[in-house]
DNA sequence: TTTTTTGCAAAACCTTTGCAGTTGG
DNA sequence: CCAACTGCAAAGGTTTTGCAAAAAA
């Protein structure tokens, strides 16, 4: 259900009867790229230069497409794009800091105890996967403590903008 | 900061300079009945029918004019519209079933084992109050586990329409 | 050749903005 | 009276849909 390299990918696309276009090679080459969980636009703009450009409409249908094959997941956090990454053989969960726009990825197992403390109140099974856990980062949760709030980005806005760029 | 009924609620909007309009008190009337959260829409709509319709635009105006004088709160149930609540004297926190769509909400304090387990993690400072956690009610839940997966209905789109109408 | 896929245009959905006209205090 | 507010129209950001043309197998 997992692909280790965009040859790999193909391969599978290939045996599931499908074709390996232009447009398909190109989104599984982006996400092969990316370092972290990328929007369909990023895709499409071809990785902020990185890579050829696609059309956006064919980017969101192939990220759909290849999300049925199992080959990639995506997630929201909070608002702006949804995100878009691999799935690797292990499924992740994510938490959103609001205030940065960062997103860190964690092993499920360690989030167990969360689910457990959860279940523990009402039954509720959470699932940090397609929606993150949204809060403050370490390090944005420090300087707020500190009294610098220092980007002050308003809760309704901070998740919008994809953690600009920053390489 | 929190008016228990319409009238307070409309005499501290005047104490604070701003006016009493037939569009801003539809508003909070439509928050004083619903018994659940709803969406601007829902509001726009007049409660699908029990109050008069206004404008849209001055709905979102309004609830974002009321947010800040700190009688209405938002958060973000998965896709789908916001949803507008009035600020109770408790703050509340929120967990959304992917499956079925209901909002189940609780006090903070209940999720103080959870937010712990999530900062034992990384230093994460999770908060539900804006983005909800997400998964499956206890019942969605049950359903699931006996292979029942009933509604069926994909994670993407289950949060998409408010809990429908179940009056 | 046949079925899938593309690319473009257009629409859908939720929310915000601009602006001229209305209204509350 | 005049600042605050409304209502309409229009746009903005993200995602989906329709359809004829292009391309993979």
């Amino acid at each position: 259900m997992v692909a280790d390299d965009l040859a790999a990918a193909l391969e599978l696309v290939r045996r599931r009867g499908l074709r390996v276009t232009a447009s398909r090679r190109l989104v599984l080459e982006a996400l092969f790229a990316a370092a972290e969980p990328v929007s369909a636009d990023e895709i499409a703009a071809g990785l902020h230069g990185r890579l050829p450009t696609s059309d956006l409409t064919s980017v969101y249908r192939n990220l759909e497409t290849l999300g049925e094959l199992g080959l990639v997941r995506h997630f929201h956090a909070g608002h702006g794009p949804g995100r878009y990454v691999l799935a690797g053989r292990a499924q992740r969960e994510y938490l959103a800091c609001e205030q940065c726009g960062a997103v860190e990825s964690v092993d499920p197992a360690r989030l167990d105890a969360a689910r457990d403390a959860i279940r523990a109140v009402n039954g509720f099974e959470a699932s940090f996967s397609h929606f993150p856990i949204v809060g403050l980062c370490r390090r944005c949760a420090a300087l707020r403590r500190r009294g610098r709030h220092s980007g002050r980005v308003s809760v309704d806005r901070a998740l919008t903008p994809p953690p600009p760029d920053r390489s």
